[in-house]
DNA sequence: CGTTTGATTGACACGAGTCAACACCAGTGG
DNA sequence: CCACTGGTGTTGACTCGTGTCAATCAAACG
């Protein structure tokens, strides 16, 4: 599904059947990747945009002690690195969690497209600007939420991030994470993770088996843990202005 | 100090004398503010982009149970809302910490900027990279560090972004932070920053007193929560290709 | 002065980490 | 077909870090 690339970037703005076509173009180099695999690791020269359009990966950094923690999931139709081009080297490594197709532009090609399209500046710059904001929010998630609730936060999330970009999610969906994957995106231990994760499924909250996770009730999930869906940007027919 | 500003942008592009002017332009409007001001409140509609002169402020976000987090704070020459500008709202409110003085911009005047002078679009680009970078690091340092080490390393920030933009630091700097705001932003409750933050003095590696912060030994500092400031992206000269 | 706001401290509860054992499965090779 | 293996999930007992509640203290301020 090449288009889920352009679903995402369809809530950012408003784009044009040229609008559209151009960006089909970048997507023209696709590779297949398989799970665990690293696509960038910390300090290596940066020359590509990765674009993911099938499976999870995960951007994530390394403390000294050997600690893990992953700062942000890339689903279908996210884009990894669009800034850190500027910086010439990555400052985190980006691993895939599950199968998946992912396309590489060279910035420059994304440069050329944004001139003179303004749709399409506005949809990248839309798109980072999601991306900022999920990182805030993870940090109040971490923050401020116990375990379960922190959890099913993150279950939300993903749940409404690949519905808007029309995952099937309604009879559940595949979920890649590890337990241990699970804890370092939550700033938890897998063993808490564990723990948490039966709370949530003696609750009836979740069902979770054998890498397929389902939410029977996602307003009683969502309630749990407040989850509260602005963040994401998704609104249908928002207000965007500037130029 | 108008110059904090264009000092810190220095870090993320050449700037030419014009281009120099032409960001001294943009600070036309200066306006003195009180500490624990509010600037803006979430959901308010933002017609402003925001930078800090003088004295500090921050992000933060309310949660439903009246807890609160700090998601980022605004030092001397950082810039606010660059993106968010494309909402046409704000996601979360700013607070100023400290007495201070803040520039405001109208979003077209920025645009207006950077066309065709590339330094400055660089140079606003790497602050949102740098921005982003910070808030990876935040999560990073809520989610895998004991408290007291993870106020070692908030501090160690302060003073490299501090001293970044020329505010001296070696006999101390002013500390407006009270511990339950120091606590929103650890992700943290203020008795424990209280204890915590004991321990670090009893340790001889802060001096806090009368909101005035004294770091005898940085690197000793530093060396207890692995502080590295590469993050920050502050070096010298860095290879800053793109286009 | 008393009042107020923020810092400090203690006792205690509780959430999360640690360590270790065990269960469960898929895959492998005898 | 069955032991064996390695990786992952699950569970228990215990430790330890952090939160909670409440009292006290210190400094700032009218």
């Amino acid at each position: 599904m090449l288009d889920r690339f352009l679903r995402r970037l369809a809530y950012g703005a408003d784009l044009t059947a040229e609008d559209r076509a151009c960006l089909n173009r970048l997507l023209r180099q696709t590779r297949v990747v398989e799970p665990r695999q690293q696509l960038v690791a910390e300090g290596d020269a940066v020359q590509r945009v990765l674009v993911m359009l099938e499976g999870w990966a995960c951007r994530s950094k390394l403390l000294a002690d050997g600690q893990r923690l992953i700062t942000d999931l890339i689903l279908p139709g996210d884009i990894s690195h669009v800034q850190t081009s500027l910086l010439g080297y990555a400052d985190h490594s980006v691993t895939t969690l599950s199968a998946g197709l992912i396309a590489e532009i060279n910035p420059a090609e994304i440069a050329e497209a944004v001139q003179g399209r303004p749709g399409i500046a506005q949809a990248f710059r839309w798109s980072s600007l999601q991306t900022d904001s999920i990182l805030r929010q993870w940090l109040i998630n971490n923050g401020r939420r116990l375990a379960a609730p922190r959890l099913a936060h993150l279950i939300c999330e993903i749940q409404a991030r690949l519905q808007a970009v029309r995952v099937p999610v309604e009879d559940g969906f595949p979920w890649p994470l590890r337990q241990e994957e699970f804890a370092d995106a939550a700033g938890l231990t897998p063993v808490h993770v564990n723990r948490s994760i039966r709370v949530l499924r003696d609750d009836g909250l979740i069902v979770l088996k054998q890498r397929w996770m389902h939410v029977p009730d996602p307003e009683r999930l969502a309630a749990l843990c407040d989850f509260k869906p602005d963040y994401l940007h998704l609104a249908p027919a928002r207000a965007m202005v500037m130029r």
